[in-house]
RNA sequence: GCCCGGAUGGCGUAAUUGGUAAACGCGGGGGCCUCAAAAGCCUCUGUCCUUGCGGACGUGCGGGUUCGACUCCCGCUCCGGGCACCA
């Protein structure tokens, strides 16, 4: 490395009192030059290997909240740390802009929804400015920019004509608070809005759904590929529940006609059904009630029908399985026995057949119902000789099925749905929990859905040439909850594209997790006028190398993007390269204050721009880097704002030490001399390098080494760790009289490093020090000659107990190493002149003297 | 209920392959500088016993493997998250 240049602090006596560290000052400079300079903007012919890093799309709700500037902070030591690397690095950004917040506040205020969503943007962009973060601005996309609204209804249009979007009715969640259809996904677990907190009701509806479950399989199978999170990728293999078994007919007793198809995973324990239960929706319940049973069967699914959802499976548990007998039997295929037909709430009609035969011995949602409705439980599995329990899931023999007798569970399995389909019974099946997903919203502020209704001719979709599809600017936010398109008459009535008669449009727009499936494509050609994004330049940079974002879209918004991408492959939209479009993915932890969420009038006290006022950018990203591990959540708590100050106070020290090295010489000597003398210089005036200037130099390669290490392993805490006690080191060694190479050296080191931690600081005192762009130079590289130890503590224990700790060479002997041990005084105490048992040598670290 | 994480000083945390537990920081104590303060600098800071030297204990709990365990194994407790009648 070069010996810098440095303006000597003898040149101008008041040089650090005039160059002292402007916060505010320098951190605009330097935005304004980023900026402004295109360094960060990146095309697909740039020779440089291509990196695409990318944190998740905002949605624009104003100011940065920490958790953005978190988010934003390691996206951004990303996108600069491989930069200095030698990539080219796509950094894009946009906004997650649509969506029920800009609609409530229209409702609320009368402030048109757009006016309201692109003041929001201009915040969230200052806040992402004043942090420091850097982009290629050029490729900035809003979901409600009237080029992204066209290309989102163009992929609607092929994901139609390709059969994967569909209209159908369908029992909804709809929330009565958000007037909307909610996807199930959407729905807590205790049956209500996730964003309204309402009881959400059941409705019927015609409703637009993209049938993701074409792609259960892939999107399950191709899991083990990704370079994920493994809990996000145990949360989509879960959340996608596949399940294998097998599907068969059960024959009504006295009706030739009918026939029940129940899905079971377990058909080795056919022999053991005692009843078969329907599903409250099941079709053919109205046909197996008898007369007698009529009343009782009527009840119960009136009170399923009434019940909301939160009641139907809170009331589930255990014990009180509602349920009433049909009054009708079906034969048991395997052995021939006729076993009653039940309606029950605990079948879903919506899974599998919507039937099950029961088998209380082996499940225990069948066995409660069993026991409350005394059905008989008939044993297949011999459980162990000490079970408790009531339904037994676990391995064992066969017993009580005929030709399955002692056979194990899998081999049962086989033969049963061997036998099953012999006989022409059933067959083997797959089913999955994961739905299809359901993309209707009642809603104004979305992507409209460009389909037409035509009483003539059907449902049309709208020509290519007449998209986007706009929602109208001149309608009424009323506080009804109808969505204002379905009352605007100019938007309704329209031409029919074939026929050119009066027609109607669908007035249902897009859930917004539609805008976020495939923006990460867009953004590799947002120009594109012909196609969403060319497929070359989408070759380029896909896939993303570097996902970054938060936890709470482990299952949603990753599954949604994972599936269109999967699709638009598949239309020939998108190159192959896509079809996994998150190599790598990182999903940081969250900001929680008290314990629980964070609440609107502290989230207030936590706004970035107080800090950005005060102790300025870089203190609050190298608070955020060195808190703790990047994935785990941040208490936000009163010793908060202590560690931001240190975090401040850092970077004061660091700023001495590279430009005005003379005042901390200055301000140490005070402490060595009392304040009586100054040191004559701030270097040693002597050429030859000592021992101590070694192990500067030494310890500088340590650090590229450490450094370059915890970024590649997202261990930032570590890192900022290891920069600061190189910091302590180097201000004793100033201190101490330092050699100005080495210390040079060390210095810019320093800085290099953290350039991508705390890029206002560096680049500041770097263009000072040299009066070039620290961000345009090239990642260090350590000599691993020099980087590594020459000397180690050697720690001495006598039966694993630690005596001695000694320095020694790390080239030291094993022979060495003993007799050395061996001749401790406190270990010759130890032995009491008998001779060691036994004697573990594990160079340079260790000798333990077992006695 | 099932599936994942996690538990280390007063606090946030570190220990990358089974080899010095507590790096780095926050807070706190003491000191220097100053008329004083702020800032800065130096220094101490796991617990207990001891005047000191030194010693004992110490990574949620109980066992185990090992010369040696924060780390591996078995059994628990508590906390956080996900799923929750998915047959």
């Amino acid at each position: 490395m070069e010996v810098a240049k440095i303006i000597s602090p003898y040149e101008v006596a008041s040089f650090f009192m005039a160059r002292a560290y402007d916060v505010q000052a320098v951190e605009k400079r330097w935005q304004e030059r980023w900026a402004s300079s295109g360094f960060y903007q990146v095309d697909a012919s740039d020779p440089r290997p291509a990196q695409y890093v990318l944190c998740m799309y905002p949605y624009p709700s104003g100011p940065a909240h920490q958790g953005h500037v978190r988010n934003y902070t390691f996206g951004d030591l990303i996108v600069r740390y491989r930069t200095m690397t030698g990539f080219a690095v796509l950094s894009p950004i946009g906004f997650d802009s649509f969506g029920l917040p800009a609609e409530n506040a229209a409702i609320a205020t009368g402030v048109h929804p757009r006016i309201f969503t692109d003041q929001r943007i201009e915040e969230l962009k200052a806040s992402l400015r004043g942090l420091g973060a850097v982009y290629d601005w050029r490729r900035e996309i809003r979901s409600h920019d009237p080029s992204y609204i066209r290309w989102n209804q163009v992929i609607f249009k092929r994901f139609y004509e390709a059969g994967l979007a569909y209209r159908a009715e369908a029992p909804v969640n709809w929330c009565p608070g958000c007037q909307t259809v909610l996807a199930n996904e959407q729905v807590l677990a205790d049956g209500t809005c996730e964003r309204s907190g309402d009881v959400v009701e059941k409705r019927n509806l015609k409703q637009w759904f993209f049938r993701i479950t074409a792609y259960a399989d892939e999107l399950l199978n191709a899991l083990p590929t990704l370079d994920w999170p493994e809990r996000v990728k145990v949360m989509q293999r879960n959340w996608i529940g596949r399940s294998e078994g097998a599907e068969f007919d059960l024959e009504v007793q006295g009706r030739p006609d009918l026939k029940v198809r129940v899905f079971t995973t377990r058909p080795d324990t056919s022999f053991g059904m005692t009843y078969a239960v329907l599903a409250p929706e099941h079709p053919l319940v109205d046909l197996l009630v008898t007369p007698e049973h009529r009343q009782e069967v009527d009840e119960l699914l009136q009170r399923v029908k009434t019940a909301s959802e939160l009641e139907r499976s809170s009331s589930g548990g255990a014990l009180e399985k509602r349920g009433a007998f049909t009054g009708s039997y079906v034969i048991n295929p395997f052995n021939k026995q006729a076993v009653p037909v039940y309606v029950a709430d605990y079948v879903l009609m919506s899974y599998g057949t919507g039937a099950v035969m029961a088998v209380p011995a082996e499940d225990q949602r069948d066995f409660d119902f069993a026991k409350v409705h005394g059905l008989p439980i008939v044993r297949t599995v011999q459980p162990p000789e000490d079970f408790t329990g009531e339904a037994y899931t676990g391995e064992g023999k066969k017993i009580n099925s005929e030709w399955l007798d002692g056979l194990e569970i899998a081999e049962a399995k086989e033969r049963a749905i061997a036998w099953l389909e012999a006989n022409g019974i059933g067959e083997r099946k797959v089913n999955y929990r994961l739905r299809d997903w359901l993309v209707s919203r009642q809603r104004y502020w979305g992507c409209p859905i460009p389909i037409i209704y035509c009483p003539r001719c059907g449902m049309l979709t709208v020509p290519d040439e007449d998209l986007p599809v706009l929602a109208p600017d001149d309608v009424e936010f009323k506080p009804t909850g109808e969505s204002p398109l379905a009352l605007h008459e100019g938007f309704i009535n329209t031409t029919c594209p074939s026929c050119g008669g009066p027609a109607t449009r669908e007035t249902d727009t897009m859930d917004t997790f539609v805008d976020s499936s495939w923006y990460f494509l867009r953004f590799c050609d947002p120009w594109s006028t012909d196609v969403p994004f060319n497929p070359e330049l989408a070759r380029h940079w896909m896939p993303v190398d570097q996902y970054i974002g938060g936890i709470e879209h482990a299952i949603l918004h990753l599954m949604y993007a994972r599936f269109f991408s999967k699709a638009l492959v598949d239309l020939g939209i998108a190159p192959t390269e896509a079809r996994e479009p998150f190599s790598r993915l990182f999903t940081q932890g969250m900001i929680r204050m008290g314990g629980t969420k964070m609440s609107k009038s502290k989230g207030n006290l936590v706004a970035p721009s107080r800090y950005f006022e005060t102790v300025g950018a870089d203190a609050l990203r190298l608070f955020h880097l060195s808190v703790g591990p990047p994935a785990d959540d941040v208490d936000w708590t009163d010793q908060t704002d202590e560690i931001i100050e240190g975090a401040a106070r850092f970077l004061d020290r660091l700023w001495r030490l590279a430009v005005a090295p003379e005042e901390v010489l200055d301000r140490s000597a005070r402490v060595e001399t009392s304040g009586s003398t100054k040191a004559a210089s701030v270097y040693r005036q002597q050429d030859e390098i000592t021992e101590a200037d070694m192990e500067v130099k030494r310890a500088t390669h340590r650090l590229i080494v450490r450094v370059t290490e915890d970024f590649d392993r997202w261990s930032y805490n570590t890192a900022v760790a290891a920069c600061r006690e190189f910091a302590n080191m180097l201000q004793r060694y100033l201190v101490q009289g330092a050699h100005r190479v080495v210390y040079d050296e060390a210095i810019d080191t320093l800085l290099l490093v953290m350039a991508p931690m705390i890029p206002h600081l560096t680049a500041e005192a770097w263009e000072i020090r040299h009066g070039d762009h620290i961000h345009e130079r090239p990642w260090p590289v350590a000599d691993p000659e020099l980087a590594k130890e020459q000397t180690v503590t050697m720690v001495v224990q006598v039966n694993g107990k630690v005596k001695e700790r000694v320095e020694v060479p790390v080239t030291i002997g094993e022979a060495e190493a003993e007799s050395m041990a061996l001749s401790m005084p406190k270990v010759v105490h130890a032995l009491g002149g008998d001779k060691p048992k036994k004697v573990i040598i594990r160079v340079p670290r260790l000798v333990n003297v077992v006695i």
